[in-house]
DNA sequence: GCTTGTATACTCAAATCTGACTAATCAACA
DNA sequence: TGTTGATTAGTCAGATTTGAGTATACAAGC
């Protein structure tokens, strides 16, 4: 559903056709959302289905006809209901390498060290990359940013304690 | 493919039929993976057709056959593979919240509050419901559980500050 | 005026995921 | 012995998601 509340999100601010909504998704977006442009058109449709937008079909020269997706007043009332069910509620999040670490004993300590070496890596580059991102995103984007780097500092404190833990006992 | 290194895992310890490796990953590892039980079915035809686990068929009493899942040799290879692209590598989580924190100046700021404040309450009990189940995982879930706890003090401080910005402002 | 590349604008089949449903056995109690 | 409820063990239609593919227009260089 947050996908939903993104795209009436969007619309609500400026109708728009699909090419350029997915365009804007992957500029300023992609770092915090994961949604394909196959599916943007697909959750489009839906929202049309559903009465919460509208279709027009506009030509620009002599371009093939756009699709121009605009909000309707039924899309408004769900934006407003989404975004305060969005808010309020605390959805905890999946972490990919938590099955990893279930099976981490399997592996022999040297290994799975440089595995999370690895990873440490890994995530420190995706720090660096947010903190690029901060001095280019409008001002709207920074909480999320920070809530991000926020996050990456906890999984830093982690990989860190496994290595000391993983390291410690290879002595 | 988190979920298909998860049921490797699980049948490379037992081989075991689908109720239960279902009954098991609800009460140890619901809370940190996302597996449905029609879909942990679903990926366990997707394990055999690839020869990943081997189907047998037994029957205990008068029950109903049971399909009891091995894991094959190419089995335990994809494991060893899966678990170390796993421990190797970094993916960002996708956080929920974000999509409405981008919206959140739409709101009057006494609502926001109101809004963030009852997610702080929802974050608060899911941390205390961390705690107690440490005490009843076994050891090997006790990193995973110290991986939730940062994150959630992560978030903690996040919505904190979120909450100081909007109270501060407020007067 | 031809070719190469890029931007525009999706479509679609196949893969995956989910909630709702089915169906048999057994234990316990009335 | 009839019924209620828990346990076992999935199936399946429909919803969602994805990667790969299609098709046109315009710009720039040669």
């Amino acid at each position: 559903m947050d996908r939903h509340l993104l795209l009436l999100g969007l619309l609500r601010h400026q109708e728009m056709h699909g090419y350029k909504i997915n365009d804007f998704i992957d500029q300023q977006m992609d770092f915090c959302v994961n949604l394909k442009r196959s599916t943007a058109y697909y959750i489009l449709d839906k929202l049309c289905s559903d009465g919460y937008v509208r279709l027009e079909t506009e030509r620009e020269g002599n371009r093939p006809e756009r699709h121009v997706y605009h909000i309707t007043p039924e899309g408004e009332a769900r934006f407003q209901a989404l975004l305060r069910e969005n808010l309020a509620n605390y959805r905890p999040p999946v972490f990919a390498e938590d099955v990893g670490t279930i099976f981490q004993q399997q592996l022999p300590r040297a290994e799975l060290a440089e595995l999370l070496q690895n990873r440490r890596t890994q995530i420190v580059a995706h720090q660096k990359r947010l903190e690029v991102l901060r001095t280019k995103l409008p001002p709207n984007h920074h909480a999320v940013i920070e809530h991000h780097l926020l996050h990456i500092a906890a999984e830093l404190t982690w990989v860190d304690r496994m290595l000391v833990t993983v390291e410690e006992h290879h002595e």
